[in-house]
DNA sequence: CAATCACATAGAGGAATTTCAATACGTCGA
DNA sequence: TCGACGTATTGAAATTCCTCTATGTGATTG
């Protein structure tokens, strides 16, 4: 499972397409390669072959052949560890004015706008 | 406030120096270039200055002049807002398994390992 | 006003990244 | 086994990024 660092976990995700990669696999669930080309339209299939490589090397994407094909699919648990190790690593300063579950609360996910 | 974007911010996350920037200011609070220079002492005083600038292009640090020198503190808030929308783009699929606070409990910054 | 201090900006070299066309690799069906 | 299909890899061009030295700018001091 890779040791797991935030700065390389940021630079994956410093990138529209493969952000918009993560974002088509958590909606749509497993999904093969030439589907995820087909999904952009804008990128060829070695670029997006190599963005899926990158996500791989992160754990962010997991993937298993299936005949021909080879199907990829959100890394879950990894994406939230990872957003997760961020959230601990600058957003828990301040201990003391409140408790990471109050900062939550005020900014993060699920924050009443 | 400069408009939010994950990636752009995941970009300004995605390097080393500028993650130890940030850090530092969360430990130290409000601290000259010089400072910040000297703590790394591996960054000339221009690399550091060129990092401060791409952090507060994506509003993560701020600054204000005192007499010669300027003061850099994080934005914690913003900080705060842009974790909390990473979280919210790849971490919230699932809906329905677990709520977003489940989540937050099982994976999120506040997990017991 | 001149010198100095603290920092920003300009410019350049080199490394890393993004992207594509071409090609190689692995799998299945005939 | 041969051809076709789906995907990975290679290699190269274009762009972006990181870092440095050199220099510019604004503020204080003498």
């Amino acid at each position: 499972m890779k040791e797991m660092d935030c700065v390389s976990f940021c630079r994956a995700l410093g990138d529209e397409t493969r952000q918009d990669i993560l974002q088509l696999l958590q909606t749509r669930g497993e999904m093969r390669v030439n589907d995820i080309v087909a999904a952009f339209g804008r990128s060829s299939q070695p670029t997006i072959s190599h963005h899926l490589k990158v996500l791989k090397q992160e754990s962010l994407v997991t993937s298993r052949r299936a005949g021909k094909e080879i199907l990829y699919a959100l890394n879950q648990n990894n994406v939230e560890e990872c957003c997760g190790m961020l959230w601990a690593k600058f957003a828990e300063g301040k201990a003391g004015l409140s408790s990471p579950a109050n900062r939550l609360a005020e900014h993060g996910p699920n924050a009443r706008s």
